[in-house]
DNA sequence: ATGACTTTGTGAACGCTTGCACAAAGTCGC
DNA sequence: GCGACTTTGTGCAAGCGTTCACAAAGTCAT
């Protein structure tokens, strides 16, 4: 039941964000009706090349064959494993505003290992309306008389985002993903991943703006180009 | 009005990735009517080391007065043009279900860079509507008689999101920013970014099985803890 | 003006991540 | 069985990113 990874060593931060991306690929396949996959195969339909996904896969453990390839099932239920989905963990999402509504009528919770059983809003005009099968409470009723939660999934508006994970910690929350614009303080111990539209916007922006100039200029590798042609 | 990066060298994509964080602590600095700020106090605000930050706004050259600090609208200036965000560029949004409706109604696009030029959707029954004041068109119009977009937004779900991306890309589109989950495969100078919400919560998952597991092993450190009662 | 102090900018060291090369270990045809 | 072939798993080297240590360059009080 402990995963072999405990037993190999720790796995690298970089090869658990892409564990992910290896199960939906090999979810994908199985659901498609295949059974075992070469590591070629997988890390194209993955994004990424083989030398990485099998050295990726070598941290958790020995599960192909070579001159074979690896069992899919076998294989996901082990980076499933890893990965603690063979529980399902309970989710709250704070904020049921157009955002949070969205996530709450997502599907694809469920069967990835996670359960959405709490709805948070602080606006007495959504608290106590049904969305999606469950009834919105507040913060104070989730400490109180909620459900036990562990992973906290915050999409209020900016200015209320600190206060709203201030109060999931201190309900025992130590696992946050943020939809907010803006950095959170928060105890050692807790984990929170930001995703950022704004962010991932700009960043397009500045590859963007590269392709763009690096057309407008003739030869972006002299030093008199730019100079000349815009200054 | 060429970067100062372009002459000084490349801009590392690690760095990329973190001057959005810079820009909107420094926006938010601005709005509080702070002029000046040091490397140490901006570094916090950001998540990240201050000899981080410092090396990070070395690679587009010296904005800082030694023994003093930043000059906040100078270098939020300075991040904003490297960033190329001196324009608004143009987005389409594909897919107008819930997330697509959420990300159309969001309003912190037009502030930071954006603008949502056009929505589209290939149900019937939603081209033609109104969306936060965009009449919902088809691919094939934005093709023809649409405006020009620069960056695509997908928010279809993942069957459609590769044939939407081929479409995007065929009418001129080199950005995208892809929510719906799975590796698109495209023609090289496009750029993609995926946003998945299933990958983000299976990371969390995994630091937060770590800790329960940490608790339940009484000696994580000791080399024979794991041998002795797992081997 | 000067000296003490503050803060930036950067070369160098360190650690993490990726890619390469290849041995190990299996399958498959015969 | 055996040889040819396929594919995995991994040591090693190269590259990239982060952190450290410190000189350079300014401010400020006097
Ligand atoms: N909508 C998007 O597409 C989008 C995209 C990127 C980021 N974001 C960010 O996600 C967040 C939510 O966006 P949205 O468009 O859903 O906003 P919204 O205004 O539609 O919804 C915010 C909701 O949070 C609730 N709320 C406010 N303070 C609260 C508190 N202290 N406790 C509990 N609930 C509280 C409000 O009552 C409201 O229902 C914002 O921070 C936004 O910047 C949104
Ligand atoms: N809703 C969420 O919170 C959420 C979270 C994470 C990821 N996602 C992903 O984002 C995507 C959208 O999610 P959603 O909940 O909004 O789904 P949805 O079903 O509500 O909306 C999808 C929309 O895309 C349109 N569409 C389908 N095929 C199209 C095509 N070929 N061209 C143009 N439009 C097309 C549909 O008509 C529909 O309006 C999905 O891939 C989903 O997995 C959603």
């Amino acid at each position: 039941m402990v995963p072999e990874s405990l037993r190999r060593g720790c796995v690298p931060e970089a090869t658990v964000g892409r564990l992910p991306l290896y199960l939906r690929a090999l979810t994908g396949l199985h659901d498609q009706g295949v059974t075992s996959i070469a590591s070629e195969e997988l890390a194209s339909r993955s994004g990424v090349r083989s030398t990485q996904l099998r050295k990726d896969l070598s941290h958790l453990g020995s599960y192909g064959v070579r001159g074979v390839g690896y069992d899919v099932e076998l294989l996901a239920a082990q980076i499933a494993q890893e990965l603690g989905l063979t529980q399902q963990w309970p989710v709250v999402i704070v904020g049921m505003g157009n955002l949070g509504r969205a996530l709450a009528a997502y599907g694809g919770f469920s069967g990835r290992g996670f359960r959405i059983v709490a709805l948070v809003d602080d606006d007495p005009e959504v608290v106590g309306t049904v969305v999606e099968g469950l009834t919105v409470t507040t913060l104070a009723d989730l400490a109180t008389k909620g459900p036990t939660v562990t992973i906290g999934v915050i999409t209020t508006p900016a200015p209320a985002a600190q206060a709203v994970a201030d109060e999931l910690v201190a309900i025992g929350v130590r696992s946050l993903l943020n939809f907010a614009p803006g950095h959170l303080v928060l105890p050692d111990g807790v984990d929170v991943r930001g995703v950022d539209l704004a962010t991932e916007l700009q960043i397009l922006a500045f590859h963007e703006q590269r392709r763009l100039l690096a057309i407008s200029t003739h030869d972006p590798l002299s030093p008199a180009a730019d100079t000349e042609a815009i200054g």
